[in-house]
DNA sequence: CGTTTATATAGCTATGTAGAAATATAGCGA
DNA sequence: TCGCTATATTTCTACATAGCTATATAAACG
């Protein structure tokens, strides 16, 4: 099992919308700090933090080509985190279900007073 | 899909220990505040603070008998999240089979050597 | 009623974080 | 070497959060 810091730090960097935007265009590919920087109205220095974040928590990986640092997804930990909600998968799916009754009992309900 | 400010909320309300260790006891069933308390080295406001931020980010409800404010799991925004994060399932997926080849390249030179 | 029990709120401290601007570092290219 | 580009670090402000103690509310009980 992961250790429980680590899911801290991986659900920790999942709170913000920022760091949720960079994962998502780093599932495009690498691309490097200036790349990610532009799409959000945040100064280099803000992204940079943010990266520090998602390093911290395993998400990503920077890389050395000249002056650049590319950034990496690292979906590995995301693994662990989906096991850990995984584990509730049954408290969600029963409420689903009794949403699912609800709606039928509802149609029942219309087609009996049509 | 769920709003983006709700994923903040889930992830960061699953960024504390605590609130997923109060998550795995309501996964037994509903519990009053105090039962809650009980387990962890902490204060009584402390535990009705974290249960604040579970029901601000929709995972847990409370009810109301008599002087008891019971404490219920709702897993339905876990759904959400999972979803999200099951987005970079191929990624991880990706890498676990990289380990899989390494693993498997290891074992063969081993042979080699054996 | 007053007392006890369960929980919530207020007020405080210490620490963390998101953002900015300014500056430092590091590598490239003329 | 000089200057340009890419990124990191520093320093600041504003705000959020985890924890505490003390106190308030609310319902049951005697």
């Amino acid at each position: 099992m992961m250790a429980a810091q680590q899911l801290d730090l991986v659900f920790g960097a999942l709170a913000d919308p920022t760091r949720r935007a960079i994962l998502a265009r780093l599932a495009e590919g690498e691309a490097t700090v200036n790349q990610l920087v532009t799409p959000f109205r945040l100064s280099q220095p803000t992204i940079s933090k943010h990266l520090k974040v998602l390093e911290h928590a395993g998400l990503v990986s920077r890389g050395r080509e000249a002056q650049f640092r590319p950034v990496r997804l690292e979906a590995a930990p995301l693994a662990a985190a989906e096991q850990w909600i995984g584990e509730y998968r049954r408290f969600w799916e029963a409420s689903f279900e009794r949403l699912d009754t609800l709606v039928q009992d509802m149609k029942r309900k219309e087609n009996d007073h049509g």
